[in-house]
RNA sequence: GCGGGUGUGGCGAAAUUGGUAGACGCGCCAGACUUAGGAUCUGGUGCCGCGAGGCAUGGGGGUUCGAGUCCCUCCACCCGCACCA
């Protein structure tokens, strides 16, 4: 019987799917293990090779920790809302609904080629409605809440109304937008209209006017992490700075709580990095400083307060909401004009151009409030209206930036540390003594850092400060296919929440996606969903691709509860994600605002943990090869010709069009010297007519036609291509369809092959060639059951000693990889013992039953159908792993490598357990190794028992 | 600029605590079976050298009996973040 991967992996699937054998319930005695994937956004384009390699390898883990017997939840689900199935409504007028579905249903077919053990009854689509009727009841409980940052917990808003009713804002500590100050009597006078202003300042989701990234192509706004360069994420399009009315979530009441927590996962230092990067904790102080003329200060923030005696200017982001108060009449104009310069530039130029120095004076002086002297106070670029305050004092003698500024406008520098005690520290180090700065003179910058703080707290002119970062993520978007806000506005623009009742709060029908006018939603057209009869009116924008990916995890563990998101029960017993597998572009994305969520339901007791992920561990991106051809139009008597450019022989890059190539036509492709030959190019320009009838031109000189005669054209022609790496793209011709890889070679081969690529985390590009011998070795193992007439080979010997240590080799080197995720080595130990097994003719039962179970999480379909050939009716995804024995891993002899100083001269067989002494006797009087220390003084012998021996000799 | 990662044969890679560098696989070479081979099997394969042997884990230095692994330094490539006060 020949291996036939197609006809046995249907069978399984099929018999799997009947037998219900990954179905999870919750509970019972096993204990539980929790096994996630990175749910993916159903795209048009399909999933290609490098989607798989995360689920392969979770799956196998979970398959791993099934077999261990653990109660193993592993799910699959979509992330359903986005942009691009809208774009798609736009361009074809297809509902998003209906290609999506469409989508799902393409991957879920593709998933099922791959041979998962999911259990589908608990698939989760963001975009249903009694799914999403959970993200709005979460927001809802958002808006509901504010941070007390004195018990360092969410908090419902009405306790916050109860205590301004009766203390207005004294003693109370919350996560706001602005610091407001109001006795009990002045909040108990405003209006309702105005006491909801003052609560929507502290709520944890809430609707401000805030700058933001607006995206005309997209006709939407985008959070921070959805903007790469200055261009939206999506699509590549240009954004820019404006201001908005907004829905926001207060992720910044959870930056320290989400740095801090960092801590306790097992993440990667890289990723861990990353994060606590974007959260970007500093301490510092907070200071004021008295503007001359006005009666308000200026707010600014310093990690440097110590240098205070050598800020010689200030300076506010151009956008600083003081700005137009303090400019002098005589500097209106240069900063009008300096304002119109600003607003001219797009973010990509503010991005690309830093080292340019701009900026103009207000004509407004600022006082020292340590020594009253007076500071100008200028604008400029460089400082960030959503950094800190957007205002910093300069300190051009301490700081790299304000000295730029300073050399550049011609302002003073005054020197305030004396670092000659520090050599090669440079301008910004933490480090120095303090001179010319009044009561600081003599003290180390530390020390100085902490009196300063001091006095100023003293002096009531500031305070300390710690200071992130992360910004509050922006909610809506003004799209259709996202989550409606369950939000009713009065006829006062009030926001009501829906009562909870109400939900889900479905999505209106609509022909036209296109947005709205005013940056509306395209929602804003559907007026009977939108105006209610009694006078209210819905928010028409929507909730961004976060909010449903943020609890996702939650749902499945419950996912057909309809009175909660998840049932109490099911979430005390899953409580938490084990293992989480996914990609890295999510580490400030998605991770970050999942984990917010989590915190935030924690808070409110929904759900029993603090951090939703234990373990994460990224899989690295699968790439393509892309071949291109670099071509220069040349004129040639009417035709037109192509130069082709050797780009790795240092020809220019530039006046080339670039034109990637299918890598089926490629010879060599991948390699140096990968190129199209004759054949190629007839295949090129079958593919490519508008190049049907080119001459192409090489580099020695030579031309080549498709069209011309046979005869004439020039021998062994090639046009050489020019090879990289890159991300697999439909336009990079380089996507690999996991499908054709499977139709020809199976499953379990492609799982394999993919694990056999190299360490899970590593990038690395896709290359086919390698895969038979994965294939081989499929075959190999199948050949030690059958022979080629399709004899059942397997026997009740008794294995011998060899054969059980080559089979408990392989069980201890499985089980030890798996368990640090290292499954490219856990596929050469099948190789190695399937190869050894070989060369012995061992079909034994007593070695076959067990090492097929080990490699069942590898290849399941090829082990189940072994497992049931040896006689097994049950399902061996459910048997039980093996495990080693120590005693028949117990080796009789040693192979013993003797060094002379180091290096190897010899490599002797020796029995286990020798003394010290006899090896080293051993090792002396070994000819080979006599002829090396005749005639020498031997300094040492180290002897390493059942290692090693080194002789050192002096030379 | 800052942060992180990676550098080992022709290629993907292994080497888990400092102890035989290159497991396993691809490719290549030779051979067997074959009308044939993009099938299968056997053997070989880091580099230099006829050989003894020498040289080899990006370069240089160090610690050690012994370094891919630890320390210092330099270089190259990749990925994040990027005027963060």
């Amino acid at each position: 019987m020949e291996y036939n991967p197609r006809a046995i992996e249907v069978k399984w699937r099929t018999w799997w799917n009947d037998q219900a054998v990954y179905r999870v319930t919750n509970g019972g005695s096993r204990p539980k293990f929790y096994v996630l994937d990175m749910f993916p956004y159903p795209s048009g384009s399909g999933l290609h090779v490098g989607h798989p390699l995360g689920y392969i390898a979770s799956d196998i883990f979970a398959r791993f920790k099934r077999m261990e017997g653990f109660n193993v939840l592993h799910p699959m689900g979509y992330d359903a809302f986005g942009l691009p199935a809208e774009q798609y409504a736009i361009q074809t007028g297809i509902h998003p609904a209906v290609s999506t579905a469409h989508n799902i249903e393409r991957y879920r077919a593709q998933l099922d080629n791959l041979g998962f053990s999911y259990d589908w009854d608990r698939e989760v689509r963001t975009c249903e409605p009694s799914y999403y009727r959970w993200t709005q009841w979460i927001f809802l409980r958002l808006f509901d809440h504010y941070y007390d940052r004195s018990a360092d917990t969410a908090r419902p808003v009405s306790e916050l109304a109860a205590h301004l009713e009766r203390f207005g804002t004294d003693g109370l500590q919350a996560s706001c937008s602005e610091t407001l100050s109001l006795s009990a009597d002045a909040w108990q006078a405003l209006s309702s209209r105005e006491k909801d202003e003052v609560l929507m300042n502290y709520r944890l989701a809430y609707r401000k006017s805030t700058f933001v990234w607006w995206c005309e192509e997209l006709g939407t706004v985008l959070a921070n992490d959805e903007v790469k360069d200055g261009l939206s994420e999506r699509g590549g399009f240009p954004v820019e700075r404006k201001p908005m009315l907004q829905w926001s979530l207060r992720i910044t009441a959870y930056a320290e709580r989400l740095l801090r927590d960092l801590e306790q996962v097992d993440f990667s230092d890289a990723m861990k990095k990353t994060q606590a990067n974007w959260i970007g904790k500093s301490v510092g102080a907070q200071l004021f400083f008295p503007l001359e003329g006005h009666d308000y200060s200026l707010e600014i923030f310093t990690t440097r307060p110590d240098t205070i005696f050598g800020a010689t200017f200030m300076v506010l982001a151009p956008e600083h909401d003081l700005v137009p108060l303090i400019t002098t009449p005589d500097q209106r104009e240069a900063v009008g004009q300096y304002l119109r310069y600003v607003k001219s530039r797009s973010e990509r130029d503010r991005m690309s151009e830093t080292k340019e120095v701009s900026g103009a004076f207000t004509g407004c002086y600022a006082l020292n409030p340590f020594n009253q002297e007076r500071i100008p106070v200028w604008i400029a670029e460089y400082v960030l209206k959503d950094y800190g305050t957007g205002a910093i004092m300069a300190v051009p003698a301490d700081d790299e930036r304000d000295l730029r500024f300073a050399r550049h406008f011609s302002l003073p520098v005054v020197q305030i540390i004396d670092k000659s005690g520090h050599p090669g520290a440079t301008i910004e180090d933490k480090v120095g003594t303090m001179i010319g700065s009044d009561f600081l003179d003599g003290m180390e910058v530390p020390d100085a850092i902490e009196a300063v703080i001091r006095a100023v707290e003293q002096k009531g002119i500031g305070s300390r400060k710690v200071n992130y970062k992360l910004r509050d993520a922006i909610y809506s978007r003004q799209r259709y296919w996202g989550e409606p806000f369950p939000i009713l506005y009065d006829q006062d623009g009030v926001a009501h929440p829906l009562p909870d009742e109400e939900l889900p709060l479905e999505l209106p029908e609509l022909d036209d996606f296109k947005p709205a006018a005013g940056a509306k939603s395209p929602l804003a057209r559907a007026t009977e969903w939108v105006e209610l009869p009694d006078g209210y009116r819905r928010e028409t924008d929507t909730m961004p691709g976060f909010a449903g990916s943020s609890w996702y995890f939650l749902r499945y563990m419950d996912a057909h509860n309809d009175q909660a998101l998840a049932g109490q029960e099911a979430l005390t017993y899953w409580r938490d994600v084990d293992l989480y597998v996914g990609g890295t572009e999510h580490a400030v994305g998605h991770l970050m605002y999942s984990r917010f969520w989590h915190k935030f339901l924690y808070d409110i007791g929904v759900v029993p943990t603090v951090e939703p992920y234990r373990k994460l561990i990224n899989q690295g991106m699968i790439q393509g090869v892309i071949e291109s051809l670099y071509l220069r139009k040349e004129k040639a008597a009417g035709k037109t010709r192509f130069l082709c450019a050797n780009i790795a022989k240092g020809m220019p890059e530039s006046d080339f069009i670039r034109i990637p190539v299918l890598i089926d036509y490629v010879v060599n492709y991948g390699s140096p010297d990968s190129h199209l030959d004759a054949e190629a190019i007839l295949q090129f320009v079958t593919w490519r007519p508008d190049y049907a009838d080119a001459e192409f031109e090489d580099a020695q000189g030579r031309v080549w036609s498709p069209t011309m005669p046979e005869t004439d054209r020039p021998e062994d022609f090639r046009l050489v291509t020019h090879t990289e790496v890159g991300k697999m793209s439909k336009s990079k011709f380089n996507v690999i369809n996991p499908d054709d890889v499977v139709e020809r070679y199976g499953a379990d081969c492609f799982r394999m092959y993919e694990m056999f690529l190299g360490p899970i985390e590593q990038a690395k590009p896709w290359d086919t060639k390698g895969i038979d011998g994965v294939s081989k070795f499929l075959r190999k193992f199948w050949n030690l059951f059958f022979d080629e007439n399709g004899r059942f080979l397997v026997n009740e010997l008794e294995p011998d000693k060899e054969e059980w240590r080559i089979l408990h080799t392989a069980i201890r080197k499985v089980r030890e990889d798996i368990e640090r995720f290292s499954f490219n080595t856990c596929v050469s130990a099948f190789m190695i013992a399937v190869n050894e097994l070989r060369s012995r003719n061992c079909s034994k039962r007593a070695i076959l039953d067990p090492l097929t179970r080990l490699c069942a999480p590898f290849a399941p379909h090829l082990a189940e159908e072994l497992w049931h050939q040896l006689g097994h009716t049950d399902s061996v995804c459910l048997a039980e792993y093996p495990v080693h024995e120590a005693a028949y891993l117990v080796q009789d002899t040693i192979p013993y490598p003797v060094s002379i100083n180091g290096k190897k001269r010899d490599l002797v067989e020796l029995p286990a357990g020798l003394p010290k002494e006899q090896l080293e006797k051993i090792a002396l009087e070994l000819d080979s190794i006599q002829k090396w220390i005749q005639g020498k003084q031997i300094l040492k012998v180290v002897v390493v028992p059942d290692r090693l021996v080194n002789i050192v000799v002096k030379d």
